[in-house]
DNA sequence: ATGGAAATGTGATAATATAACAAGAGGTGA
DNA sequence: TCACCTCTTGTTATATTATCACATTTCCAT
């Protein structure tokens, strides 16, 4: 599936609500650059824009949006270019995958213990990330009962936002 | 990412117990048959082979790993035969499609009511699918609390399978 | 039987993602 | 400082996954 069809130049939106995007934009970096600081984490140039692309789109993004605003600013202009960046912050919980759309969004909570739950609309692809520990210990607690070890869970959840509802 | 790398030939199981494979198999084509012939659903002869293959290999499977099957069988052998037969059993509940793996297995619960889960080995790749009533009503939930109205979820927990965690 | 909708087959191509290797940046201990 | 090592970046090339568009066939209801 591609994001461009709907949203080649306007991208996904995350979040339903409107607010002040460039003051949270602002604190998600500076908690992630001192998370990263804290565990040695080196967030190199492109990393950083990377991330500062996806919370100034405040969008989920493919791969190949990210890649081309890189490329703009003079970074490499390859995919690996951007899916290595991607991975490091996906890696270390500064990003989300969103798998339903092959797309990425910056995390709201860098640092924090959350197991996300993804909310899709699929008239407009807007996305929300909602926090749900229960829904995590719910799946732990499935998987012991099949002897498997939970590392990580993913869950999306495709529905209609209250925006297209109310068309 | 691939499913070929790691599991080229024998493609990725399903369920972590083993058990009479085929008379399973024959059973969930049975009710998937009456389920069809009840709502007026055709079955026809591309989609029931991809059933039974996705039954018989008890495992995820790639598109184009379906496709193969298809085309030394003397169906079509473009990526839209099998596409298009894995769209039809996926909308109407007969089979998954597994994100983390871009890979889709057969429903061991067709015609069931049922909010699936998915437990994916990083190490073998297999998969198992357990019923999360309760994760279903809780994304349900959660959805309301901010007017999104959830039509379908999908979760898919990644981590370690009884057999990778015994060695 | 026949007209329309659904399904199939095909060629072409789009979109997403990774492999492999060379070059550069940055830290660390001698 | 310098040699060394590791991590990171950039590039070429290619693999993998998925869809478009259109002709043809099949199926069913009339």
């Amino acid at each position: 599936m591609t994001i461009g069809k709907k949203n080649a130049t306007r991208g996904i939106p995350v979040g339903f609500s409107s607010h002040d995007h460039s003051a949270c934009a602002d604190e998600v970096l500076a908690r992630t650059d001192a998370v990263c600081k804290k565990a040695g984490l080196r967030l190199t140039p492109v990393r950083r824009r990377t991330l500062e692309i996806l919370l100034e789109a405040h969008r989920a993004l493919g791969a190949y949006d990210i890649l081309e605003r890189l490329r703009k600013e003079g970074f490499g202009h390859q995919p690996p270019v951007a899916y290595r960046a991607l991975d490091f912050l996906v890696e270390n919980g500064f990003a989300h995958r969103i798998r339903q759309l092959n797309a990425f969004a910056a995390c709201m909570h860098p640092g924090e213990e959350h197991a996300p739950a993804f909310f899709i609309c699929r008239d407009c692809d807007a996305v929300a990330e909602a926090p749900m520990a229960e829904v995590r210990a719910a799946v732990d607690a499935a998987g012991s009962g099949i002897g498997f070890q939970v590392e990580h869970t993913n869950l999306e959840a495709v529905g209609v936002c209250p925006d297209c509802a109310s068309e």
